[in-house]
DNA sequence: CATAGTTCCGTAAACGTTTACGGCGATCGA
DNA sequence: TCGATCGCCGTAAACGTTTACGGAACTATG
């Protein structure tokens, strides 16, 4: 209706120089520069996106891809809303925008990716939840699409990529329980084949053996990453007949199942066992307090957001040393969860 | 690349036909229709997005506004994701696509909206947190984009909403309370504009009332719809020189700080207070567990998006009698949180 | 004063679709 | 047999932008 041609008209200009004005080309006059802009502003004229993605092939879109349906989403939206976030604050600087690509739970990922790409909805992708081997990388890589991932994964094709230091949790938290006196310590992973699982069980399989300990794989309790997957996770912990002392817990949501599975037993973590798990806005305020892992998800945003836009042309000059993958270390924050301390045999 | 013009090339028949055939339109031989999409599934084509959208004006996705910022959304963590799979379960079958607009926390959800609408985004909309007075509705409205709200305001402009019924559970609360002897009760309420605060303690007030009971204004608590929120109201509540035997707690993420914030007091919900709230996957594993209401999120979703087409003229005729308003009751699922009775005086 | 350079702006061609319109051959009815 | 109808298809004009190109007016330079 606004369109740039009844802008032109009503300024008694060409839409040729009103395009111009409007996008910051050089060979403007400034004055009436400032007359275009003023009367787009009057005219609440924005420009309209399909005839500009048409032209220039660009949406100015950036998609987040992330999957529907609590069987399988089970990252508390809370962890992602405060990523989006920071990943705003970027684009905005860039007159992007973050839309969420809703991947609906009777799709296929990679049929939906596929679809995504092909009717060019977004110029840069961001995925997370990244599989052991994950072929949509190779898919986007073969079409030169730009994106980023959340998440490392067997599957590599050059593309930048941020995660979280599951490695170190692992190792830090072995060696604390190991100090503390524990010597039977079970370790949970996502019942997917999400690449962080085999991450973090290898790790913390490692710190045990640097102690002389092994990981007795009837110790490695998988679950859905949601709260009945912790509940799942405590019943298996208590059906073990040699019941271990001490458990990491990798998923942040997982812990209030956990403990709901362990007080119905008469179990007290920090009392009775000792829980490492990961920090969260709802871990935080579970009784007794969750020992956990923590990071600013805003900042990782930021640096997704970044890492991004360093690959992609139009954008690379402005991030010239943004760091294109780097594995993000979280830091412990100690709560009453832990204190279970072994007497010494 | 691989544009329509390609594809007809290939064939060696004239791209209107081919559009023809794609788009189902009967003035095409069966036969040639079927080579058509024989090769263009060969080719991988599918029809780039802005050229169509800027033919005919419509995009195929409709869009959920919500606002990123861990501030400000405090909807627990699955409730929208299981909405999301209703939806798109229905848009599934018109080849809608949903995706989610994220406005930052950092924009004004009004400009946001405006820019969202001028780029021509979506052909329709869907808005949650709806506020007492919602300015976007008229906006929306006068622009006549499609719309539906998942919450009813005092702004009516005539557009379709679905809600939940915050007066039955404050009604169904209070009247279980007072029959347990409960006669000091407190009510928490969203701290920002959002419409159901308004709803559900007028109810709280009015319900109350019926029993000759009045609600003391000392005993409405306002909390952010999120942990940290329902640990402020339970210092509220314990600050409270008279205190309350009992509370509905009307977000369904604030539980698990409210029972942190009791639990650091010596004070159990069940036992030294009686507590209801709204179920949700977290206070599902709360314990004591939580006495709350629930519903299919999944089936609101999927009224959601019937709402929503029925006033979209391409898509009325399939929906001819969905419900345009409606009131979703919930119910209550029993825990041990409000297992408190008072002893009669 | 002539020439070259600069600054600004208008013109028109794309981008990839959809669709109104017209046309051609074949079929049908009388 | 002839006109009308029908089935199918090609042509070309839109949709709203951006941008390469060229030209007009002006300035600077010799």
């Amino acid at each position: 209706m606004t369109g740039i041609r009844r802008l032109a008209q009503h300024l008694d200009i060409s839409i040729g120089t009103v395009s111009r004005a409007l996008n910051g080309r050089p060979d403007v006059n400034e004055e009436t520069r400032k007359r275009v802009l003023e009367a787009a502003a009057e005219l609440g004229y924005v420009p309209n996106q399909s005839g500009r993605s048409l032209r220039q092939g660009t949406t100015n879109i950036i998609g987040f891809m992330m999957q529907t349906g609590s069987e399988i989403t089970g990252q508390g939206d809370t962890f992602f809303m405060s990523v989006f976030d920071g990943v705003q604050t970027v684009f905005a600087r860039h007159h992007l925008d973050l839309v969420a690509l809703l991947c609906s739970s009777e799709e296929d990922p990679d049929d939906y990716l596929r679809r995504v790409v092909a009717r060019g909805f977004a110029d840069g992708l961001i995925l997370s939840a990244t599989q052991r081997y994950d072929p949509r990388f190779e898919f986007l890589a073969k079409r030169k699409i730009p994106f980023v991932t959340l998440g490392r994964s067997l599957t590599d094709v050059g593309q930048p990529w941020l995660d979280l230091d599951f490695e170190g949790m692992a190792q830090v938290s072995i060696d604390r329980l190991v100090a503390k006196g524990h010597r039977r310590i079970a370790v949970t992973r996502p019942h997917d084949d999400i690449n962080l699982g085999y991450l973090f069980v290898d790790q913390s399989a490692k710190a045990l053996a640097a102690h002389g300990l092994t990981l007795d794989p009837d110790l490695i309790f998988s679950s859905k990453p949601n709260e009945a997957g912790g509940y799942h996770v405590a019943q298996q912990l208590l059906a073990n007949k040699d019941r271990p002392t001490a458990i990491l817990l990798v998923n942040e949501t997982i812990a209030i199942g956990f403990y709901r599975g362990l007080s119905e037993a008469g179990l007290k973590p920090g009392r009775d066992i000792a829980v490492i798990g990961r920090q969260s806005p709802q871990a935080h305020f579970l009784s007794p307090s969750l020992t956990g892992f923590t990071l600013s998800r805003r900042d990782l945003g930021i640096a997704l957001a970044e890492a991004l836009l360093a690959t992609m042309p139009a954008f690379r000059h402005f991030y010239p040393e943004a760091a294109l993958r780097k594995i993000w270390q979280e830091h412990l924050v100690e709560g009453e969860s832990d204190a279970f301390i072994l007497p010494p045999r």
